[in-house]
DNA sequence: GCGTACTCTATACAACGTACAAAGTAAGCG
DNA sequence: CGCTTACTTTGTACGTTGTATAGAGTACGC
């Protein structure tokens, strides 16, 4: 189902004591009980008798400042020290408030789906319209926030924000005449072709940016010694095709126009299953 | 162009001098040139005259072993210290051939690229069942080498297995009537697809793998807890339709399921726009 | 007023890519 | 033959990451 396939990254967490873990494992290994507690904010009561000094911030005020750092510069820039400086505090103040990494990337993951806009569908409404409407809001979201394709979601954190958007995203294929695992199917096929449109347009972005170098002056510093690549005797369809497109988009990845393109498929793909 | 949007993850390489970087920045940054030469394998023939010792590797050598380690274990596997021991040279001895790490991923792409099986495609052959044949061996190959959905893969190396791969996938849309433009726009959709799914499924595998806990056991632990989440009242269409699938498919995700699903969504989208 | 539970801080580790410089090797030229 | 020189290979070093661990400071409950 598309829960079990939509969770967040973790970065290693063992039974046992693992410190400095390099790649992106995802977890579940952390508590579960801490996590759920964390996602729905149970101890934002500060339940009476604390026996030391109080908390000078909150959970939140840690998720605002690391969604700052990674909707600014990407997974890159969340470190636990910048995120730490941020809130004036030295690193591992930070693991009072949470219990690592992985874990702040779930609430990260739960606080952006929650906030997103949700007009409700109206009865009218075409089918088409409403999951047109639910593929550009999450294109919208993996846009604003660019570390949601840089996260491994398995297993995602079950918190308020996902099942929200997992709730209301289901209610767009209404009318489509579909069970609800083929419902459950054609969500997932929505948000992967959303997500993955938006990763390589992201790509393309942190690219150009990156490399202080535009496609076309890339193409420019390449051209004289691909003679080889573009050869139209060895290579005639790649040759020809890629040289359409690189005309007909400026040498550039163009992509709005792959979304529009795609997004057609998609839907055109999905009316086939019987629906209107 | 798909070329434009299939390149491989560099690890910074400004023009000055930077140590140990972080992110995955794709560079086009390391002189072209040089990168060009060693794709297409230029420096092979030992040109003559050559003043110190004989290198005692080849290109060829560190990019197999390159892939060796990371067809088994992924990107994080993949260093140069342990190619280096892989092949019982130190470390840096890597950097007589190949400028860096950024250079022997472009190398690894191209190389499997170019071992990729390419079946001719008959000319009685429908486009559906072409464009499946590519979807398939895309799939293969994701799911062999598990790197390659890790890779920033923008701006390709444009090397003898991108370019092969690129001409002989363009053929498989022959007979629907599309246009230079379009075909190189349905092909991009036809690998965003793929890899989006791959992508899922490795992730999935990763978990399972690295947590030791079956999506069946994470479930278990998480349940006690999970009232909230799946709150019926709240969440109706969430908690009916989760429960489906999970039923439908043992709580596990099944990625050869979103595969079938995803691919016949694909082809009749693609049917829709003129062909047969 | 004192013990205790808590918050916050300082220091430390292993792993990464690779810059830098030294050491070793063999070809070309006298 | 021996010197120069280009090349290969190696050893060491840096700055960065998440977080284990241990210590220092604080305020509630008895």
């Amino acid at each position: 189902m598309t829960l079990t396939c939509d969770n967040a990254q973790k970065t290693r967490k063992g039974g046992s004591g693992m410190s400095g873990a390099k790649g992106k494992s995802s977890s579940g290994a952390g508590d579960p009980a801490r996590t759920l507690e964390l996602l729905w904010r149970d101890g934002s009561a500060a339940p009476a008798g604390r026996r030391g000094p109080r908390q000078g911030l909150t959970v939140d005020a840690v998720v605002d400042a690391a969604l700052a750092l990674a909707d600014a510069g990407g997974l890159d820039a969340l470190t636990m020290r910048a995120v730490a400086q941020h809130l004036g505090v030295t690193p591992m103040t930070l693991y009072t408030y949470v219990p690592g990494k992985a874990e702040l990337l779930d609430l990260m993951l739960d606080a952006v789906f929650l906030r997103m806009h949700r007009p409700p569908f109206r009865p009218e409404e075409s089918w088409r319209s409403r999951v047109t409407a639910v593929a550009d809001a999450n294109r919208a979201l993996h846009l604003g926030h660019p570390w949601l394709v840089e996260l491994r979601i398995v297993r995602a954190p079950l918190g308020p924000g996902v099942m929200t958007k997992y709730e209301y995203e289901l209610g767009a294929f209404e009318g489509l005449g579909l069970d609800d695992v083929a419902r459950d199917s054609a969500l997932t096929y929505v948000l992967g072709f959303v997500q993955s449109g938006a990763r390589a347009e992201l790509d393309a972005r942190a690219v150009a940016r990156e490399s202080a170098m535009s496609d076309g002056e890339w193409w420019d510093a390449h051209e004289p010694l691909l003679a080889r690549a573009l050869d139209e005797s060895r290579f005639p369809l790649a040759s020809r095709v890629g040289e359409a497109s690189a005309i007909a988009y400026d040498g550039l990845y163009d992509a709005e126009h792959a979304y529009r393109f795609g997004l057609e498929r998609v839907l055109d793909g999905l009316a086939a299953l019987g629906g209107s």
